[in-house]
DNA sequence: ATGTATTATATCTGTAATGGATATATCTGC
DNA sequence: GCAGATATATCCATTACAGATATAATACAT
């Protein structure tokens, strides 16, 4: 049986799908959680609106890369309108795959001088 | 007048035109050139068809990432059907500043620890 | 208690981007 | 001269995106 994730995970993700991915990398969150966490990320460079955020959510959890949770926080600050997701491990190989790739292309953005002139970045 | 390049450079670029600069970045090439340069810089993993390739090239001919030029190499050398390209400096502001974010994207997915189990990943 | 802003999810729609197929032509090596 | 690789270009169906719109719950101040 051939690697499930190979399909998806060796071709490049679009923005959203990524930043989703990374916003869940360090536990589950809600969509708008989810978009505020981009926006934290990015230093609000990145505004996600709410037709690629719940767009992307549909079909990230189509084809299997995040999972809604039934798991609610203390019921005192939960709000009942929030659906939480997590990644499921297909969803924890993907977006390791494609950091891996990220990585990759910083390397040779790096070997072509494009970043010599790049203030505060330390590689 | 604001900056001209804020407009592009403050949102992110899909993977194809990102990859299309980097290919650019130490030098002028084809089109063909490009996707063969783009294959090499993933290890074959991230192949463009030509409707990508060329259509991408089109849009960023029209929005002044690129430009076509008319300098041809050693004649022996040459091929006439080729077309090549060169950044424009509006075209290497963006590459800089998409590779800054990648950078930062990055970061946050160490942060994350998604990248744990990575080898030769040195930020 | 009332109003207002924020939080939260969801859908719809026009536009843009993508990938694959197709077409055409040149170049290279045999 | 032929085959295979090189090279550009367009068409089309599918997918992704951004913004508008809708709806409603929550939080907070007045």
């Amino acid at each position: 049986m051939p690697d499930q994730s190979e399909n998806i995970s060796n071709q490049p993700l679009t923005p959203a799908v990524f930043h989703i991915l990374l916003a869940l990398a360090d536990g589950e969150k809600h969509g708008y959680g989810i978009m505020k966490d981009v926006e934290d990320q990015t230093s609000g460079q990145i505004k996600m609106g709410p037709g690629t955020l719940y767009g992307s959510i549909k079909r990230m959890l189509a084809v299997g890369l995040i999972e809604e949770t039934d798991e609610r926080p203390d019921p005192a600050l939960d709000d009942e309108r929030r659906r939480y997701y997590r990644l499921t491990t297909q969803g924890q190989a993907v977006v390791a795959a494609e950091s891996r790739r990220l990585v990759r292309a910083v390397k040779v953005a790096q070997q072509k001088r494009v970043l010599i002139y790049t203030e505060g970045v330390h590689l």
